[in-house]
DNA sequence: ACCTGAACACCGTTCAAGT
DNA sequence: ACCTGAACACCGTTCAAGT
């Protein structure tokens, strides 16, 4: 005889995220997600292949959370450079996850990697035209993903305002990529 | 009575950083790096704090690597950035393990990173003279390490040519810093 | 002074057995 | 249809005992 679901793909990832936020990958084990949501570490693989692909769940859930930052920010490059470093701050290990390696299962979903840069796509076209989109798209991308990430490492130890190192940033980009 | 010494803290890195290149970072495990140096687990604990610790190690190991490519390089941002993208691509685990996050303990020396900035600040300072060239180096460094590890993830996945996103970008810095 | 086997706590994963 | 305890292989680490 069935017995009714004791916990849910959604409660799942949930509970992931939160465990990935207050103790970083390696805390995010099977068992920690289990004792999360009330069952046995056995029970999550009749909702999840393996770790790797809750993992990939997780960093799904905060891609989509970025993508929401990104598409309500404002459509010039400081504004979706502000949204980017906005959203590593609020959710420094999802940002991490979003952007870290690993094998194909523990990525998230290409086709909403591919969503998230559209925002991007059209400050780029703005910036520079449609010939050029993808290429400044890539400039922008690279260097505020490295930025906000070696802020995160806490790789700026020479002093200095982090703060003015960013907003110069900013008008380098904005002047280099202007036509 | 003292018996000789049957490994070393330098076979012990070089050991980790040829597992990590093998096996990524999930693979150098104390199990692996005692078996390639040939003792038993417990003994690498005589050399190395924890496994952190011989991270740590193995990540200042790629960091020098990478440095001595960086001197190497030709002084002017072209030249540091295809010197910054051929030592990823020649050692895409370690250059990650350099930029990673993780505990302290698992990353690299701070002087050592502060001495790799060098060559950058150097070339900054040329670009835009030593009152920016904090900032000028920041926007560099993030933008160079943010392309390749977006490279190494295989995270353009919007078509287009790799290389000409590369040059297009160094073209782009160079005008949007220059005086 | 260094190396080892044994032991412990932990982890991911499988599977037969329960309801 | 989902959940569980038991089991397995693996990992990091400690420690007393060897040489």
């Amino acid at each position: 005889m069935p017995t009714p679901a004791r916990t849910s793909i959604t409660d799942i990832v949930a509970a992931g995220r939160d465990i990935l936020e207050a103790d970083g990958p390696p805390g995010l084990t099977m068992q920690a997600v289990a004792t999360k949501v009330g069952v046995r570490p056995p029970s999550l693989y009749k909702h999840v292949k393996n770790r790797e692909s809750l993992v990939g769940l997780v960093a799904g859930d905060a891609l989509r959370d970025l993508r929401e930052r990104l598409d309500g920010a404002d459509s010039d490059l400081a504004g979706l450079a502000h949204a980017f470093r906005a959203f590593a701050k609020e959710s420094p290990q999802g940002y991490q996850l979003v952007f870290a390696l690993g094998p194909d299962a523990s990525r998230p979903d290409p086709a909403a990697l591919a969503q998230t840069s559209q925002p991007i796509l059209r400050v780029a076209a703005d910036l520079v035209g449609e010939g050029d989109a993808l290429e400044a798209a890539r400039t922008i991308t690279a260097w505020a993903s490295g930025f906000v990430a070696m802020e995160l490492a806490g790789a700026f130890r020479l002093g200095g305002d982090v703060n003015r190192a960013f907003d110069y940033g900013v008008k380098a980009l904005t002047r280099g990529l202007a036509r």
